[in-house]
DNA sequence: CAAAAACCCATGATAATCCATGTAGTTCCA
DNA sequence: TGGAACTACATGGATTATCATGGGTTTTTG
């Protein structure tokens, strides 16, 4: 699966239109189905998105659950109740719906922001914000170190250095 | 099989007529008969919906259960007894039986909660307390850790990480 | 025959579709 | 290497189709 990659904003006019980034478009219309699921995130004020693909490893992730369970019910009213399946028209467009526009703050402008299996909507001054601190974080804190190559991508390695 | 997402409130008239969410009837639609089981739940004053994929996958379920065990019955007697095959009329509506509309206290107004495999219809108010404390609860018990990337999706692990 | 259910039609609001324009980025040629 | 023509993309506006909803009419059923 193809990778969201970059940081685009764009224009939300009067009837809550915005055009999905034509790199991002590409990517989603090779995974099937002309349209994007996009739910707000539970852990802030912007929007998780990706295509078809994105929601198969939602529905594969939760599914894992018993269906009638408690965390199920708790995920599904997240994940599912809070999410819509919006499709991209013709030019290239979705309509966020008021309810998402209201999570994330977003006025007359959103940021879309490549994010590997999804990719995320935020309202472009809040985005810089969040930017500054993960680049803080990721620096000051050695996050560095998390990142372990994966051995069936990058076997050839010398000796023992890796860090 | 094609998710349910989304949520949406739609009027009950005098007649006990609701119109079924558009995206909805399509995912039903493609899946057969033009109609949907339903039944209250045993677990909360809301009705628990679906296609019929959503009927298969109940037999499959229930069929696990010895056929003459004692949670055999119980289950028996709620997902089949209770529940009704409710057809969709020519303008994409339903009418909620009585009794369906007494156990969700539902009066002139209906929610209908995209679910996946299923979907869930509330009386709106009700599901407006069921959505924060289920809100909270993806937060608070950190329910998203459950959420572990399915392998077959993305294949990217080093060794035994599973759950 | 009465009550209820299924069916048909009309309407306003909303969402999808179509068409036109500006702009930035690219290619190609002089 | 500079500039002109072209292309792809984002954006604005107008038109058309879809959907939810209310009301009426026919058909079934007890």
């Amino acid at each position: 699966m193809e990778s969201f990659r970059g940081r685009f904003t764009n224009k939300v006019d009067a009837k809550g239109r915005v055009s999905v980034p034509a790199k991002f478009r590409t990517i989603v219309n090779t995974q099937g189905l002309n349209g994007i699921i996009c739910s707000p995130s539970f852990k802030g004020a912007y929007l998780e998105a990706g295509g078809p693909a994105y929601g198969t490893m939602l529905d594969q992730m939760i599914n894992r659950l018993g269906m009638f369970t408690e965390p199920h019910d708790d995920l599904a009213a997240v994940l599912y109740g809070e999410s819509h399946d919006i499709s991209i028209d013709g030019d290239g467009r979705i309509v966020l719906p008021e309810e998402m526009r209201a999570h994330a703050n977003i006025a007359d402008e959103a940021t879309f922001v490549g994010f590997g299996a999804r990719f995320l909507i935020w309202e472009p001054g809040a985005y810089e914000i969040f930017r500054t601190k993960a680049l803080a974080n990721a620096q000051s804190k050695s996050l560095g170190d998390l990142l372990q190559p994966v051995n069936a991508v990058m076997p050839v390695r010398p000796s023992g250095g890796d860090a």
